[in-house]
DNA sequence: GACATGAATGTGACCGGTCACACAAGGCGC
DNA sequence: GCGCCTTGTGTGACCGGTCACATTCATGTC
């Protein structure tokens, strides 16, 4: 144990071969778990390494490795609750396979801006994960590839809309599904049909939720009303809920995100139509506040954290080849029944 | 321009000087702008950089400058509206001075867990902020000085108890302040006193809001109920809310978060006790959620974007002496009074 | 016209690791 | 007793930048 406060330059291994009497190869070698160091000088390393605090420079064995054990995290914002979980499961997954993790903030969804967070993430670590939910993440995905030609990238996305798109290296879960069943949910309630507040889609045609839902009123006859424009924030689903509360054949609202649902039940309220009794209203992510509004919310439960851990695996395996490029991590949302959804009102 | 898709090993200073037919150190110049360099020469150094798309490496430039322009920022949890917020603020002023940001989530307070990430951070990056709300992030405050002696930490904290700490490298709100104003508020309304859902005390004693709130409460010579232990989650305010129900003397309500206030909310909604006319209640950090929860939470403002700003600038002070270590950055919260706060009921 | 001065550029060492290779000593086969 | 393989260890170059110093040439000064 080293004791003396002022260490100034950190200890190299060249500090430490002068102390055990051996060459920097050798500590090396000891570093790395080389099999052919006899014990006993093994011993003397080790205890000069103790005895000196030496830690390995990971700057230096960055340069000299030419890989630097980082990833970094592309994303439009960090406090959303589902990217904030997402990153959170990307941590925890990093750590544990001793990565560490660096995060971009796309302040906005324009060509430069994407392009230069890229630029910084390819000479900041040796893979890219990008939540890809909305414009600005899709287009890092997109655009990645494009700017620095073998950075592995990996996309946390909504579920593709075409077959899972080759071999795209990309994590989703099934939201598709998920709001098909959200979507039916409503409908067997006795709903004439379900509307639809949107999270931003994030290809320019429509986002996997819109697809889930679609479908469930397709294949239920259910009229299809045309999907009403949200943001991502409360303040969004607030002003879309003022919309559909103003409409009386209204009385089942699915919306994009639990923030979405709370503005609309907001709206809702402040219209005076009772939640369920008139309108019932479901959401997506299961949120931690979603069990505590009043009503409590009907919603999607989604696993962030776990889609965080498996795109950073889906990256580790690419980053050592050793590792299986998994096969596609895909969870499966799960729907939680609660108090903001029940059946319509008798027809009046 | 490059055209070249297969950029093989990615070109370096070296690469560019033989282009441009000088040294590699006059590359270097010319990188960094020194000024005793032929218009001609720089301009015929910058076409090759151009041309050959080359990026200087991070990797490099950290080991001979021995700095790495990086930042690490320690959390117990990212997915907390107020960290997450810090975090967002932290990123983007180090994104405005070229800095990049590492993440590192405290899974326990354990002293191993801590001392095992403090020392990531450590050789990671060459600053580190943490994020001490709470006990994990406390004892990395604590132990980094000890455990990596020239580090530079800088805490986001509570505010302090004691007189400005000194010369601590620290940042705050005045959330004692915030808490006596939505205190004196509550009692001003005419509630006899306010119960109070803590969040976890970050000391071993008692947490800064819990001391503004007191305070109110002393001045007004208003009783002093034994605070409530909350957790952060609306989970623990439900809990508490449940026992704060049940004594029909509680009128008023303040929490730590507004998780917490939710959870309350719920539990006094299930007990069949109305908010306001029944009980006030109030919340802390002006989530997104406050203003359209039903009622709408009264709480008070945080600018916690603008905290994690000032705490990159603190850091970023101390790591280039150039830059004036900004003068200790306090903001004032702001009482934000909705629905969820009201007179007392009449004396029954 | 000799010499100090400064601008423009190049050379070598260094940051702290890794890798490729050289080399000495010991064990084994024949 | 010689060659040969294996084990343990050391040497030199390298990763891609920076820094300190040397060098060249043009200019100004006396």
């Amino acid at each position: 144990m080293n004791v003396t406060g002022h260490t100034r330059r950190p200890a190299s291994i060249r500090d430490v071969a002068t102390a055990a009497g051996v060459s920097y190869q050798t500590v090396s070698r000891v570093i790395n778990g080389h099999p052919s160091v006899r014990p006993a000088t093994r011993e003397r390393v080790l205890a000069a390494i103790d005895d000196l605090g030496f830690r390995r420079n990971a700057t230096a064995l960055a340069l000299a490795s030419g890989r630097s054990r980082a990833v970094t995290v592309l994303t439009a914002n960090t406090t959303h609750y589902g990217y904030a979980s997402i990153l959170q499961g990307i941590e925890e997954a990093a750590r544990a396979a001793s990565y560490s993790v660096g995060i971009g903030v796309l302040e906005s969804a324009a060509e430069d801006t994407v392009a230069a967070e890229v630029r910084r993430a390819a000479d900041a670590g040796d893979g890219l994960i990008v939540i890809a939910y909305d414009p600005a993440g899709v287009r890092a995905l997109d655009t990645a590839p494009g700017l620095s030609a073998d950075l592995p990238v990996v996309g946390v996305v909504e579920t593709p809309a075409s077959p899972p798109g080759g071999d795209r290296p990309w994590v989703w879960t099934d939201d598709r599904e998920a709001a098909y069943q959200a979507t039916r949910h409503l409908l067997s309630l006795g709903h004439e049909t379900v509307h639809y507040v949107a999270i931003p889609s994030s290809t320019r045609r429509t986002s996997a939720r819109t697809t889930g839902w679609r479908q469930a009123l397709k294949e239920a006859g259910a009229s299809e009303p045309r999907p009403v424009q949200g943001s991502w924030s409360p303040a969004g689903g607030h002003a879309a809920g003022a919309r559909l509360a103003a409409d009386p054949a209204v009385t089942a609202v699915l919306c994009g995100n639990d923030d979405l649902a709370l503005g609309v039940l907001r709206a809702l309220h402040e219209a005076g139509r009772a939640v369920p009794d008139e309108v019932s209203v479901a959401g997506f992510d299961d949120a931690p506040h979603a069990a505590y509004l009043t009503p409590s919310l009907t919603t999607v439960r989604m696993d962030f954290t776990g889609l965080g851990r498996a795109a950073f695996a889906l990256l580790h395996g690419v980053l050592e080849k050793s590792a299986q490029v998994a096969p596609r991590p895909v969870s499966v949302p799960e729907l939680v029944v609660r108090e903001s959804s029940g059946p319509p009102p008798a027809r009046g």
